[in-house]
DNA sequence: CATTCATGTTGATTGGGATCAACGTGACCG
DNA sequence: CGGTCACGTTGATCCCAATCAACATGAATG
């Protein structure tokens, strides 16, 4: 189980558990030397729109924020859960404009870095902007796995997917163990995000509850089985860059 | 239509029709001086496996290249799909691994650089780095849709969103004009790029042409009805950051 | 020329998830 | 305390795409 360790800093979380000590105390000193403002967010607040322009970019400390596109009739498709510790939108930085819409799922805590900033800090520092690119990337392998999971996966697969994913990623940070954590997701947001409805997500969490792998239930999951999730939801978490790449 | 110009040199379609301008002669000419090969595949060759270690990154000169994850059954499901200029395999330079395969589709050509060769290009090149950067972006940005195509369009949305996008980024290239560009892939091939089956495609393929929207035959597309296709598909090429935003 | 193989095409049937509809449950609140 | 509202739950029905099966077409090969 991954520790909880420098959570006192900002950027505590940050890479935690993929190459972080890949950073060196000064990156991190750097980086904790720019902040801009550290704030709160309630639940369900957008933070950027689509096509807008972005001049910062933000972490996310404490909670849970989705990235999501609206199709014709305003239905939501998830692209993105984001934990603590992740660098949510850094891709504003090269981008200047966002493709997506941003907002928080429960309330949160979040940091942010002017561009600016940014841009100065990785100034004479390739090592960090390195790793500050690989973090924007591993959003990228999970979007790819995420068109996996659309693509070739069942609604109770991608459902167990899923859940794999956002367990390993929050034991990474220390925010899960024993395959339980928080989840401030309604079954509606489930389905938004496995591109399926809510009834049937409701009828699939029935199933994975009574065939005693998965409980989620006022905010929580439980998992009972992860092996058997994990075969189900055909998840192997290579394509996190996990320090410790164990198969489970 | 985008002209065809710079193909003489082997960068010459990089980041075409997106910000290529904001790119020195110095970016470029670093760059092209750094190459280590050019060499021709053919079609249907594995360049890269999942879990391999990779040092070198390749650009696509011509041809097509797609990226994909297998399932359990051994199913494809592409998760991109390279077009000449694409930088297909720059997230493995911060990356140092991937997390899928690579292989070709019809005959390529490629360059290749090392990544020892691409870090020192980058040094004291911040602007040249952020756009590298960017252009691994772009690939994430295209995965989103991909997501979003996946998870909120039945069959026909996701073929014809599928097309009008290639449409868009060969344009951008100067290898499509009028809706016309070849492209060599199966139907099988559409169908592990759209989530579907093959017997399914093909039936998808017939509904558009006799709508009058689009043929695909013999490797050939022709959008005969950009709008409607566009409509279908729930299209809109913001994502792909286009020089010339126009809305259709 | 016959054979084989990959690819495309079409029909019949099945099934998973959407849709429509109703009701349950608990939190909040006037 | 009764009403309302958000969210969850369950049933009935429908439909899109999968699956199974057969055949067509054309290129490559003996």
């Amino acid at each position: 189980m991954a520790e909880v360790t420098g959570t006192e800093t900002i950027t505590g979380r940050f890479l935690m558990g993929r190459r972080r000590s890949q950073l060196t105390a000064d990156d991190i000193a750097a980086l904790e030397g720019s902040v801009q403002t550290v704030r709160s967010l309630p639940a369900r607040t957008l933070m950027i729109t689509a096509g807008e322009r972005v001049t910062v970019s933000t972490m996310l400390l404490e909670g849970f924020i989705c990235r999501y596109m609206d199709d014709r009739e305003g239905l939501r498709q998830l692209v993105a859960i984001h934990v603590p510790g992740d660098f949510v939108d850094l891709h504003g930085f090269p981008m200047e404009m966002l493709d997506h819409d941003i907002a928080t799922l429960g309330p949160v805590k979040v940091a942010s870095w002017p561009h600016a900033a940014l841009a100065k800090v990785m100034e004479g520092r390739p090592n960090l902007t390195r790793m500050l690119w690989f973090s924007t990337l591993l959003d990228a392998a999970m979007h790819r796995e995420w068109i996996f999971r659309l693509g070739r996966l069942g609604a109770e697969g991608r459902v167990a997917h899923l859940m794999c994913e956002l367990n390993v990623r929050l034991e990474m940070v220390g925010l899960a163990s024993d395959g339980r954590f928080p989840l401030p997701l309604k079954q509606a947001d489930l389905a938004e995000a496995c591109g399926l409805t809510g009834v049937h997500v409701n009828r699939v969490l029935r199933s994975l509850r009574e065939r005693g792998m998965l409980v989620f239930r006022n905010g929580i999951v439980e998992i009972l089985d992860r092996r058997a999730l994990a075969t189900l939801g055909e998840f192997d978490p290579a394509y996190l860059f996990p320090d410790d790449l164990r198969k489970d």
